[in-house]
DNA sequence: AGCTACATGTAACGAGTTACATGATTAT
DNA sequence: ATAATCATGTAACTCGTTACATGTAGCT
């Protein structure tokens, strides 16, 4: 439900064509929305026809033509009345934990491998984002609404590889004690 | 791809109806993975035809017959082979994120009573979380590993409620300064 | 009389994933 | 040569959600 009002978030502040939008979710809305480039195909060709967003085509020379969209009002109150609805907490479906959970059936240090491969990618993650963060939001204070909404979001990605770092590291030592099995 | 998984775990150790699983879902496997009862029926066919659980019918007076699902070896088998295979970190999908992302078209306030909104949601699982811990692991070095397993589900649980809490309060503190917009 | 728990299922739809298809330009 | 980037799309499939359908037992 919530892939069409980020694109329609995204195209509030600017024209995107289909390819820029699936960049943009690769790089700054990573942190909190993932989609493949056939989901935001199929969801612009769902929001046009209902007149959310109309495009213009744009013919290019040695390029692929592309076509921008543009959200219309239409499309913007239909943003604000979804705004005004409560949303519920995001479920939870860890893989990791599901292994955990039936990890007796093989050898332990198979699941204490994962684990801590695991920690490997989130401590990655996290290097990544605080360089973002020391980069482009050294100074909070100066932050516009919309940068200061941004920088709320890599907070948020910040501290959710912090949780799974730590989380990692107390199983690991959970689950390596040598007490039975 | 990992329901079925779970379900194969959960059937490992005893015996289940659908009913019985989306209970167990419902308690004990909600820290990791949610489904509904419709996911667990469709899923147990599924299961049952390609040879991984089979079902025994258990008639009842006063209710409706059961079905008990066990587990084969061929089941047995796919769960190992799952185990062994590397899982990809769960992609993030932030409903709430999008919403601040796309807050400046509403009042301030709307965002910000709806993050305290998720705020105490939070609180409140994270103290029900917490009582469990209590309760039932309260001395962490007795455990068999099986139950040790459940432990660091539910730490997972805990660390989980504990870092989107923090991440309210900072956002709420974040978004409510009054420098500009 | 109405609600909750027990117990299983079908149908339809919405969302996410993967594979396939096409084709030019630019950089290594 | 060949890989990457730009650019848009179709098709098939799996997974998640919601609604509908049925029926008993026990509690308030």
């Amino acid at each position: 439900m919530s892939l069409a009002h980020t694109i329609l978030a995204t195209l509030g502040s600017e024209s995107y064509s289909g390819y820029d939008l699936w960049k943009k979710f690769s790089q700054t809305s990573k942190y909190y929305w993932q989609a493949t480039q056939q989901q935001i195909y199929r969801e612009l060709g769902k929001l046009e026809k209902e007149g959310a967003i109309i495009s213009e085509l744009i013919p290019q020379e040695g390029r692929p033509n592309k076509k921008l969209y543009q959200v219309t009002d239409k499309g913007i109150e239909k943003l604000k009345t979804w705004l005004l609805e409560p949303a519920e907490p995001m479920s939870i479906r860890e893989e990791l934990l599901v292994k955990v959970i039936a990890s007796r059936l093989v050898s332990k240090s198979v699941i204490l491998q994962e684990i801590e491969r695991h920690r490997q990618i989130h401590l990655q993650k996290l290097s990544e984002y605080k360089e973002i963060e020391q980069r482009e939001f050294s100074d909070i204070s100066q932050l516009s609404y919309d940068k200061k909404c941004l920088y709320v979001t890599l907070r948020c990605g910040i501290r959710y590889e912090t949780y799974r770092i730590e989380w990692c590291e107390e199983a690991i030592s959970l689950l390596s004690e040598e007490a039975d099995k």
